[in-house]
DNA sequence: TTATTTGCAAACGGTTTGCCGATTA
DNA sequence: TAATCGGCAAACCGTTTGCAAATAA
């Protein structure tokens, strides 16, 4: 397994307290616990957190997300549904299903590459790039 | 030149007021004035529409380009600002430049093709998609 | 000890909505 | 005329923030 968000912060100097452990510690669990394709909005991963400590407010669960953010350690992805979701950096795409919000992930070499290609032909460095698809299953 | 947005409306029931044929307009003229890469939000539409007709509230261009977009005729973007945008409805993705803010935009037939195989290995029918690269540019 | 963090509640900013008179088809 | 729309101001809702007490290093 790769590095967990508590190391991260201490390689990245973030301060660690109760709160953010385990804030961390349900963020890291999400995929285990509710699927795969888990993206938590701040609502959901206050409940969770909750059920943990039920006296961490919510506005702590706002600021150690974009400190977390901030860090590099999580990605927030608005979609098309008002409130932002978060979930643990890492580089892949989403399918979400238009009918019943069922979000898949991927990855595909071959768009990284043209991406990167574009980005070079309009004299650009690819720093971040956010791909989408919207779909509806096939019968 | 395609249909204009009265056209469009016609053509899609949306009935036409005056106000909306002021909004209408502000979009329709909003390239040719502002520039290729003009994304404006509710705010700034409403700075154009204001100096047009004074009276048309800000309630009213919300109204309206929530109205236009469920229609079909303008598309909404998110990008990472807080505000929504808006644009005529055009297949089209977005470079951003990090540092500026500054919006190209590009078509890739290439890239279109994929998300159609990517979308249809994983049993699902494309209906949207968003692409969005960031970058800095090089020296 | 000193800087940082947290909880609370109030403020914020973009967006939506209820009401009712005005306008469209 | 019937249905819809627009202006206003208030409500909404996700998110941020000022403050004083609590806590990490």
């Amino acid at each position: 397994m790769t590095e967990t968000i508590e190391q991260k912060c201490i390689s990245k100097g973030v301060k660690l307290t109760d709160q953010r452990r385990i804030i961390a510690r349900v963020i890291s669990d999400s995929k285990k616990k509710y699927g795969e394709s888990d993206h938590p909005d701040v609502d959901e991963l206050y409940n969770r957190v909750s059920q943990i400590d039920a006296k961490i407010s919510i506005a702590t669960v706002y600021r150690t997300v974009k400190l977390f953010e901030e860090a590099g350690i999580l990605t927030k992805h608005d979609f098309k549904s008002g409130k932002a979701r978060y979930e643990l950096n890492d580089d892949h795409n989403h399918l979400i299903d238009i009918k019943t919000g069922e979000i898949i992930e991927f990855v595909d070499e071959e768009i990284e590459e043209l991406q990167k290609k574009i980005a070079d032909k309009y004299g650009y460095n690819l720093v971040d790039h956010k791909l989408e698809l919207y779909g509806i299953k096939k019968k």
